[in-house]
RNA sequence: GGGCGAUUGGCUCAGUUGGUUAGAGCAUCUGCCUUACAAGCAGAGGGUCAUAGGUUCGAGUCCUAUAUCGCCCACCA
């Protein structure tokens, strides 16, 4: 039997084990259908956060209800190498000990990096066992793997003899810390304070100047023009003439090019290409030199002159004190303005040319676009509107930089000897060769995780089964990094898109409505969480509070009764459990009214569950399951069941309900609805692998449900009127009707008597009940008004409802089982009205 | 500048082809230790659904503006 109370710390125990050890989490029947999914595999950085917790939770319940309907379900995990992330805390943990990254060496540096990944799996596993996730971890992949490195070297290799990577030097993103480039997705943008430097550029042989504002002044050093506005009359006729570059004292022309906005600023630009992108644009038009003058560090080079080994920042200050001291710099405009930071490091990052590997994105992008027109064989995001954010990025992305240079990584399968390339998926032949230093953003990789898990290219026997898989779990911030990634590849690669559906979530924050971060201190431990509340709670919690694609904000006040709502789930089923051991089989027979009416509503909760499960709004599956088990179940049909409760037709009805609500709730508290499961007489080997509830038409009984229905309104019209009318003590009823169910739940065996009396009396009544309560009180005003309310509230529901009925537009216009209805309705109340006003 | 989302009782949120009196949890008030559950039971109060128009027999839901908050993208010399 159930202890006592619900104690989730012992339930849970065990249960993940047990489950192990029967191999219920993998996949491979032949005999059933397939269904499965790629976990997003988290970073081997840390540990896994709230967000995580929510994320895999969707889809365990997902695979968990899938199962449950007879499916071969393959959930596939993993971890994801995540290059500079991990790298950076590898960098950050060899400093505490004193060593640096590079006397430490490549290869000694791979050792700790994989030391520090196994550590790190080792912490998630755990976290994925106490959140009861049923990962198949005998499929368990990591981005480093051997045939995933094959996969990202096939692709890699196939995608350049296709021309679509290629080797470039452009402006991309560079983060002097980690000392890498960076996509244009790992930057953010944030605003700082920051300066206009207005500067004087004297046109040579004069003493008039040019006015130029900068932001970054230490940049001038690598200005090879100023540009105007072609049509600007201020300065037309300046193109063509020189002006002097200050502090380097050399000459640098003035062109016309359309650039230079004349209604921003002074008009006037001066042009750095090797440290701007539009600049760059600019020195291609015009073919100007392109002056680095910065290190990989972000310290000044030898072109900064006297500035040089200074950091960019210092060099900043120094150099506008000395152009101050020169009359150069005119005036200093504070602003505010947005500032790329490299979402690792947070360093601002440096716009800088540098010789780097390029996806071309244009025709990849365009296919995404297209198969997305195709509804046979487009991603179908939900909620829908998430489409459009891929569309928007595919239909205006750049070309990928994904080149990185940190050592953490794929190894980009290039090499050189002298002026020559060989990229290739293994080292060439001959002599003098040496790979390329850098690795691959770590996104390459993730790109092609929904089929280099399953052995893409060389190992097909997953790949043919389970590919493509049926939905992926993600949230909408990295749609971009991640899913429109995915897209592009395997349509690509596979001719196939990576996921049927692309179910979206939110952002957790804190109860404040503000992200959690570490910087706030706002973050909440989900382990934390499962330690006090257990994780069917926090899963529950986290799955069913909102929307798809909504943020949630943390509210552990919620969580605790969500705890609340197992507890009750707990003691139901000890009631339940405690009245039906003699049970040898579920014989669903001569029922009674309030049987047929709890099944009829089940059968009902059954239907919408199935609905919603299969929509995946798990928010409308709690609302449909909650008020089924707590008010339909809980709070009816248990207190209508204890008056026949030695019945067979009772307790076959109390084994079958509750067997059908701890199956619906599986998918969402597994733990819980196991050890419960384990309890009932009758029951199959196990609830994680039983089959699930399927809708039964036969158990609708529909005058059944509306009679008890009325009857529970009429239970409920009685307590409302006792209580508002403070009728305590003894008092006697008359009735109209000989309803066992309504004298039993009200009490009222010793209360009935058959004449009238002539007392003050109070009425209740339905459709077709009516209770007259004599009570001999004194009648107030008040209450007076509150006897006259619900005949008032009845009187004008029924004019409203005439008014309705009597307006031809909507008898003719709306639907007819509408309208038929309403005049049932209507003639209910004024039945009821009627008894009230006899 | 472009796009998206939100705005519903004190708080957090549902409300999916437009259709009875707009729901829930928490909080509040009243009365109950009724042997499944006081982490509970039985009741009650509380919302002109951001604003203004429009479509419709009928609008929280659809359309058009506006306001406030939030997010994403682009630009920012």
């Amino acid at each position: 039997m159930l202890e006592k109370k619900y104690d989730h710390l012992s339930v849970e125990k065990g249960v993940y084990e047990y489950w192990e050890n029967h191999h219920y989490f993998e996949c491979g029947d032949p005999s059933k259908k397939p269904y499965s999914i790629v976990i997003p595999p988290p970073n081997v950085t840390g540990k896994l956060h709230l967000g995580h917790a929510w994320d895999t939770a969707l889809q365990d319940i997902i695979i968990r209800f899938k199962r449950m309907q007879g499916y071969d379900c393959l959930w596939l995990p993993g971890t994801d190498h995540a290059a500079i992330a991990t790298e950076a805390k590898v960098v950050a943990r060899l400093k505490d000990e004193g060593i640096n990254k590079y006397e430490l060496g490549r290869e000694e540096f791979l050792k700790e990096c994989f030391k520090w990944t196994d550590e790190h799996k080792d912490i998630i596993h755990k976290q994925w066992a106490k959140l009861g996730l049923s990962v198949d971890l005998t499929k368990e992949r990591f981005t480093l793997d051997e045939g995933l490195s094959e996969a990202v070297r096939y692709v890699f290799v196939t995608l350049y003899n296709k021309g679509l990577i290629y080797q470039g030097e452009k402006i991309i993103n560079w983060d002097p810390v980690a000392k890498t480039a960076l996509s244009n997705e790992e930057v953010i943008y944030k605003d700082v304070k920051g300066a206009f430097y207005h500067l004087k550029y004297f046109i040579e042989g004069t003493t008039d100047y040019l006015e130029v504002a900068t932001t970054r002044p230490e940049t001038l050093f690598g200005d090879t023009a100023v540009a105007v506005n072609p049509d600007d009359e201020r300065y037309k006729d300046l193109i063509g003439k020189n002006v002097v570059l200050p502090i380097v004292n050399k000459l640098i022309p003035i062109i016309g090019d359309v650039h230079a906005d004349p209604e921003f600023g002074t008009g006037v630009v001066k042009i750095t290409p090797a440290h701007d992108p539009n600049d760059y644009e600019v020195g291609l038009r015009h073919n100007l030199e392109r002056i680095k003058v910065l290190n990989e560090d972000g310290t000044m080079n030898e072109k900064a002159l006297k500035y040089e080994g200074m950091d960019r920042f210092a060099c900043r200050e120094a150099l506008v004190k000395d152009l101050d001291e020169e009359g150069i710099l005119i005036r200093v405009e504070e602003i505010t303005h947005s500032v790329g930071h490299s979402e690792r490091t947070n360093a601002m990052v440096e716009p800088y040319l540098s010789r780097q590997w390029f996806v071309n994105m244009k025709d990849l992008s365009k296919r995404v676009v297209e198969n997305q027109k195709n509804k046979d064989t487009k991603v179908n995001f939900i909620p829908p509107r998430f489409e459009k954010i891929m569309n928007n990025w595919m239909n205006d992305c750049h070309d990928w930089c994904i080149s990185r240079q940190l050592w953490w990584g794929h190894q980009i399968p290039a090499w050189y000897r002298g002026e020559e390339v060989y990229v290739g998926m293994n080292a060439p032949e001959g002599e003098g060769w040496h790979q390329d230093e850098d690795v691959l953003d770590t996104w390459f990789s993730s790109a092609l995780w929904p089929f280099s898990t399953m052995g893409w290219p060389s190992n097909l026997d997953l790949y043919n089964r389970y590919f493509p898989t049926n939905v992926l779990v993600t949230g909408y911030d990295i749609i971009f990094f991640w899913v429109c990634r995915m897209t592009f590849q395997s349509l690509e690669f596979t001719d196939k898109r990576p996921f049927e559906k692309c179910l979206i979530h939110g952002l957790i924050r804190d109860k404040e409505g503000r992200k959690m971060s570490k910087s706030l201190g706002n973050g909440v431990d989900p382990m934390d969480m499962i330690d006090t509340y257990g994780a069917d709670a926090l899963r529950y919690y986290l799955t069913t509070s909102t929307a798809p694609g909504m943020d949630l904000r943390f509210d552990e006040e919620k969580l605790k009764s969500t705890w609340n709502f197992i507890n009750k789930l707990w003691n139901a089923s000890r009631f339940v459990l405690m009245n039906i051991e003699s049970v040898k089989e579920v014989k669903l027979e001569n029922l009674k009214m309030s049987d047929r009416w709890i099944l009829t509503k089940l059968e009902k909760t059954i239907k919408d569950v199935t609905k919603y499960m299969e929509k995946m709004e798990f928010n409308n599956v709690n609302t449909v399951i909650y008020s089924f088990i707590w008010n339909d179940f809980c709070d009816n049909y248990i207190e209508m069941a204890k008056f026949s409760i030695d019945e067979d037709n009772t307790k076959s009805t109390l084994l079958y309900t509750l067997t059908c609500i701890l199956k619906m709730l599986h998918p969402f508290m597994p733990y819980v609805t196991n050890v419960i499961y384990d309890y009932l007489p009758v029951r199959e080997e196990n609830i994680m692998i039983s089959s699930y509830p399927m809708y039964d038409k036969k158990l609708i009984f529909s005058a059944e449900e509306e009679n008890v229905d009325e009857i529970i309104n009429f239970i409920k019209n009685y307590r409302t009127t006792v209580k508002e009318n403070n009728i305590i003590g003894n008092y006697q009823v008359k009735v109209n009707f000989q309803e066992d169910l309504i004298i039993k739940m009200l009490k009222l065996q010793d209360k009935l008597i058959d004449t009238e009396e002539d007392i003050t009396s109070f009425k209740v009544s339905t459709k077709n009940y009516e209770g007259i309560i004599y009570y001999e009180k004194e009648i107030t005003e008040e209450d007076k008004r509150l006897q006259e309310k619900q005949i008032n509230e009845l009187k004008a529901s029924i004019k409203k409802r005439e008014a309705l009925l009597n307006n031809q537009n909507f008898v003719s216009k709306a639907p007819a089982d509408l309208v038929a209805k309403e005049k049932i309705k209507l003639e209910d109340e004024k039945k009821e009205l009627a008894k009230l006003e006899s």
